[in-house]
DNA sequence: CATTGACTCGAATAGCCGTTCTACTCTTGA
DNA sequence: TCAAGAGTAGAACGGCTATTCGAGTCAATG
């Protein structure tokens, strides 16, 4: 829906994301010109009114700190689905978002829809939001994104715990009907990259409508 | 923490809580006092400061909309621990809040922690938040949070799936090892009350610090 | 070169906003 | 009865706010 934008005008948009963010209200025109260094609270104005003709913002007129968002300040954004050894499937167009509360930080945060039945065991079903924190490491026992890079770009990813073990790295499914993976070390650093270990799950029942 | 409110300023700050889950942003002091019917601006600006001063709401001085709530209003609250078998533990200061997202009705909802295993084989956990959407009626297949009265007052109660069979009520837990509790229909009618559905649930792995 | 579109500034304006002040009415309790 | 406290109204003030207007810059396009 939205057209792309500019990079400043971006950096203007994610500027008040983060002062909704932060401070509870929307800024100002004035309190926006200060943080981008605009000058003129007119220039401020246009700058605005390209963010509403794009269908990223709603203005009310008049209305000080008249500013809404058209996506939730909170959510953060269903990058795409993960099946056990598939690759994730990303949307083309991440619109979904589900909502989280504060303590994500919707920065480095991100949900995927887990497909399949690969980690049923550890009670992640079909359907499930997994909220997955960016990380490049991991702890043992962390129940993580990795993806196989396929001459450097990434092919299959899935959805396990890792195990550091002497000589390899374990990845553990949670189905007695699957197998783990064994990765040598040497490999495992070349070939395999963590992408983000799962902090949440969230799971709706019935049709309760709640998409953001 | 905060001192009890009186009515006339439980409502005020009901309609602030209410216009920013509508509009996004705190309202004016006009806004207030239009809502509340309060010809004077000043007397708006007492009753905010009287909320302030019992720790409701935090002001920022000579901003517009300078509002902010103590509390998150996307928030609903942990009531409390429901295990099988057990009556809820209702917390006292049911201080804790977790955050859902617009979908829910945070008017009528509430979300409790389960404790124990009985629901383990829906892959709801010990430690789970499981949202409930306060009703009085269900169906069939629904988990609902099912309560045996005992002289009128809340005693036991319970996490289980709910059946209505053709003499009977059946409470179906999701674990091998726990029989289903039959209830028959007149003494379900008599002694029995549902508080609730569960509408979702939500996992926290780790410590991610994620209190509200 | 002329034109267009995107972007920028400065100034002005009309109205909105939080705050303060004075004055008044109740109710409660000493 | 008197005093204190909570609640109400009205008016006024200084600053804040969104919006508009006129004028200008700059890069790309023809």
């Amino acid at each position: 829906m939205p057209e792309p934008l500019g990079e400043f005008q971006r950096r203007m948009l994610e500027f008040i994301v983060n002062y909704i963010r932060r401070e509870g209200m929307p800024p100002t025109n004035r309190e926006i010109g200060k943080a981008m260094k605009i000058a003129s609270t007119g220039h401020v104005d246009y700058h605005l009114s390209m963010l509403e003709k794009r269908g990223y913002i709603i203005r009310e007129a008049k209305k000080s700190r008249g500013i809404k968002l058209t996506r939730h300040p909170w959510g953060i954004p269903v990058e795409g689905t993960i099946a056990a050894g598939e690759p994730i499937e990303i949307f083309s167009e991440p619109d979904q978002t589900i909502e989280v509360g504060h303590g994500v930080d919707p920065e480095n945060s991100f949900a995927l829809i887990v497909r399949g039945q690969s980690m049923i065991e550890d009670h992640i079903c079909d359907g499930d939001y997994v909220v997955i924190k960016r990380q490049r490491t991991c702890e043992n026992g962390d129940i993580v994104v990795a993806v196989h890079l396929v001459e450097g770009t990434p092919g299959k990813a899935t959805l396990k715990r890792f195990f550091l073990e002497k000589e390899q790295v374990r990845l553990q499914p949670a189905n007695a009907e699957l197998e783990p993976i064994y990765i040598p070390r040497d490999e495992w650093d070349r070939e395999w990259e963590i992408q983000g270990k799962v902090i949440a799950i969230v799971r709706h029942y019935g049709g309760s409508g709640r998409a953001a």
